[in-house]
DNA sequence: CTGAAAGCGCTTACAG
DNA sequence: CTGAAAGCGCTTACAG
């Protein structure tokens, strides 16, 4: 079983050269070295027929690096994520480096366990989007020199960040949802959905929402129009059954993320004509939404766009230019208006 | 840069003892051999203070072993295949092992790629779930002595296999689907629409798919009833309009696979009457589609139990019990009838 | 109670 | 043109 694995000794022995005519020759070097032309024959065809495959773990010890990135991302059950996972992936085999995709479900300890992992790994670079230790993560990387670059999120302590202008975004979104109520001949408060206080990327999203209702002289009548749930269906399902079911006439809902945006859908399918009263901007897409006969705009934030972007920054090295913030383009796709 | 890094040799120099000594005392078993209490508290509070993090590289290559867990999924961008990367990296983790997870895009060579890159790492068992190149990888995983578990695929070659069984979930949803055109007063062919020939689970999912129209004693008329389009949303939208086009009037679509689904929700979006003449059967489930105001009835295979039914086999030991295919439970999930 | 030494598989100066 | 040796960081018999 153990023993099973060919190394470089064993072709080595079965040719009968040294190990390191061996290695020259699979690191494509051998007319460097000038090995003689039917030695480098024997020793490929015999590491092709024992199906060498060189161990990883002796060649990073040797290196002491990995060709590793790695990317973190709170869930890959959302498009968004998922998306940017995979054109981190494909980025990074395509320039030969190894892709390593760590969920941590919103989860401080899981988050600083998988950085103390990249470490022990000897992991090259790692992105990190929207986590939720963001500043202890970040503490810990530069201590270990591990680079960072973040993505899908503000960094407050400097360093390489990829995302989109979430004020800007909200505000730019906020305005058609107000432009499409108006439309509607509708009027009434405007709420925003989903997201906690104390996340960095809601609240920007949310600044950007009120300055988008003062420009409007959109004064918000009693309450805040902010109500805080978690990034999750079932949670948000249940806030807007609550909010439904009082009196209030709103006009607006500004829902945060696609999880929130599930929940609504949750509600949607047992109330849909209410629901159809109302306009809708969501920050996030997802192409189902599309068949979703509800009236919204919502932000796509391009994930490959974002991905490649923070990937150039990588390949150029960190140091070139820089810490700065790299805003990335996003869409806004619009439903056909109700009624 | 590189000499950033402490190692257990930094830390024996800075406590004054010997790297053995340090070894023994992080690996956590100081009292087996007797270290005393003080030179084993110095030893931990100068790691600590270094930040000490093991060089995996080192270890796994000490000890032949990397405690690795691999899983190969076509994409991580469908919920099924992310809930089933997330589901293995969680279970991963909780059992001490590391998961590294690849998409592989339903290409082979990426997947043979693949699973060289698990062999270098000495990857301890790859789970590959529905592998367009099924029986090289696990020809390759064989000749490399990498345990490999199948999920959600079935495997002529042996091995340990976990999944749906195509055939009875195709032929029970095919079964309902019949059920509702017939209490919709409908009539009409039916169409399999989704997959490529060459693809084994498509294959036994359109076997059922006949075995419960021929139950029913519905006899296709005129052409085959399977309608092939790779898994992709924007060629499955072509192949919906199309066969939309035609003047004929089907009553029903099995829907194969949600890329597919996601190609016929971009036609219905601007065809909502026709789509909604039509009844629906759809081998997969997103919660979004709860909100689409179609006739449907859909397969939802759990992709949690699945990982966990296949986790369990690997923990036992892939020796114990022989090489067995286990069958994954399902739920069918129901829209509200349409008229 | 603690240390010196060997070895995991690989690569790279350094000799010849 | 090819080989012997050192060393990457770790763990584990083996001595003492």
């Amino acid at each position: 079983m153990a023993g099973a694995r060919p190394t470089i000794r064993a072709i080595s022995e079965s040719v009968g050269c040294s190990v390191t005519t061996v290695s020259m020759v699979l690191s494509g070097r051998a007319e460097e070295f000038r090995i003689s032309a039917a030695t480098r024959d024997r020793i490929i065809q015999t590491a092709r027929e024992m199906n060498y495959q060189p161990n990883l773990h002796a060649r990073n010890l040797r290196f002491g690096t990995s060709n590793i990135v790695a990317i973190m991302v709170p869930t890959l059950t959302h498009r968004f994520f998922s998306g940017m996972a995979e054109a981190f992936e494909r980025l990074a085999r395509t320039n030969g480096l190894f892709p390593l995709i760590i969920a941590t479900h919103h989860d401080k300890t899981e988050e600083l366990d998988a950085i103390d992992y990249f470490i022990s790994q000897n992991v090259d670079c790692v992105f990190t989007a929207n986590s939720a230790a963001m500043s202890e993560v970040s503490k810990t990387c530069r201590r270990a020199r591990l680079k960072q670059i973040v993505i899908d999120a503000h960094n407050g302590g400097g360093g390489h960040v990829v995302t989109t202008d979430s004020f800007a975004a909200a505000q730019v979104l906020t305005t058609r949802l107000l432009q499409r109520i108006a439309a509607a001949k509708k009027s009434g408060p405007v709420y925003f959905v989903g997201g906690m206080p104390d996340h960095s990327v809601t609240r920007r999203r949310l600044d950007g929402f009120l300055a988008a209702l003062s420009a409007h002289a959109i004064a918000f009548e009693g309450e805040k129009p902010f109500v805080p749930t978690p990034f999750n269906a079932g949670q948000a399902r249940e806030v807007f059954a609550d909010m439904f079911a009082r009196s209030e006439k709103f006009a607006g809902i500004f829902v945060n993320s696609l999880a929130v945006m599930e929940g609504l859908l949750l509600y949607f399918r047992q109330n849909r004509e209410r629901c159809r009263e109302v306009r809708y901007a969501v920050f996030d897409y997802h192409p189902f939404m599309e068949a979703v006969d509800l009236d919204y705009v919502c932000v796509r934030q391009n994930a490959e766009t974002m991905m490649s972007m923070a990937f150039s920054i990588y390949l150029k090295g960190l140091d070139a230019g820089g810490d700065q913030i790299h805003f990335a383009p996003y869409e806004l796709i619009e439903s056909e208006p109700i009624r």
